[in-house]
DNA sequence: CGGTATCCATCTCGATACTG
DNA sequence: CAGTATCGAGATGGATACCG
């Protein structure tokens, strides 16, 4: 790890890299759907989130968002209020990471039809 | 499924949308580095990329490989001789996913000190 | 050399039930 | 309403050994 660091460069090749740990942090699934879904709304409860957000359980939402926080890519704000009111909004940084989520969704959605094809056509000559 | 489907709009927050499959499949680490790699230098032979990639097993560069390959993002091309010769490229597809990862890896080696120090303050106040 | 197959530890995730 | 705790099924990924 010093290694790598002396040199001056990180190398994503090289398993010290701690570009791997952000992005197999952000990759999946739920964190890039918690990210989209602040981004085009702003701030939301925690219970618009879940009620957005369809298939995710309440311990995966939680545990995203506790992630996303630690990160700082994400600020949660608590109310108390009764019963507590809860709710999130992307940090500056947030926003910044949007941006290139939003880059592979659209590269995804753009794509799916290619890669439907492909699919086919690979498992129809296996 | 299809009720999504004939509305002629896709959401992303919604379970049956492909993009999610796409973003799952696309978003893993070894994935993105296997990518970068071949984009960054044209062609590879399977050794070559287990040697660039450190840390990936033989059986998670093949796994990889073939998910890839079904999904029209990489060509794969066997030299028949003896031992015989495999190589791998990017085909077109290929090249216009390895622009948005390259976006995301741009982002998290730009952000990454951010996210250290994000991290370290919320483990300390924790 | 490139790939496959098997086994096995680990982690992920969902379901459920419970607290403030 | 928001979150935690626990448990168990299933996916994941590494180590190893073997084929063409």
């Amino acid at each position: 790890m010093d290694t790598d660091q002396v040199r001056g460069k990180w190398d994503a090749t090289k398993g010290a890299c701690p570009t791997r740990q952000v992005l197999g942090r952000f990759g999946d699934t739920w964190t890039m759907l918690v990210i989209s879904t602040l981004e085009k709304n702003g701030e939301l409860r925690s219970g618009q989130l879940k009620a957005t957000i369809e298939g995710i359980t309440q311990k995966m939402l939680t545990q995203t968002l506790r992630q996303l926080e630690r990160d700082g890519v994400v600020r949660r704000t608590v109310v108390p209020t009764v019963p507590v009111t809860v709710s999130y909004t992307l940090t500056p940084l947030g926003l910044s990471l949007a941006a290139a989520v939003a880059t592979m969704r659209t590269w995804a959605y753009d794509h799916m039809d290619e890669i439907a094809a492909a699919r086919e056509e690979y498992d129809a000559n296996s």
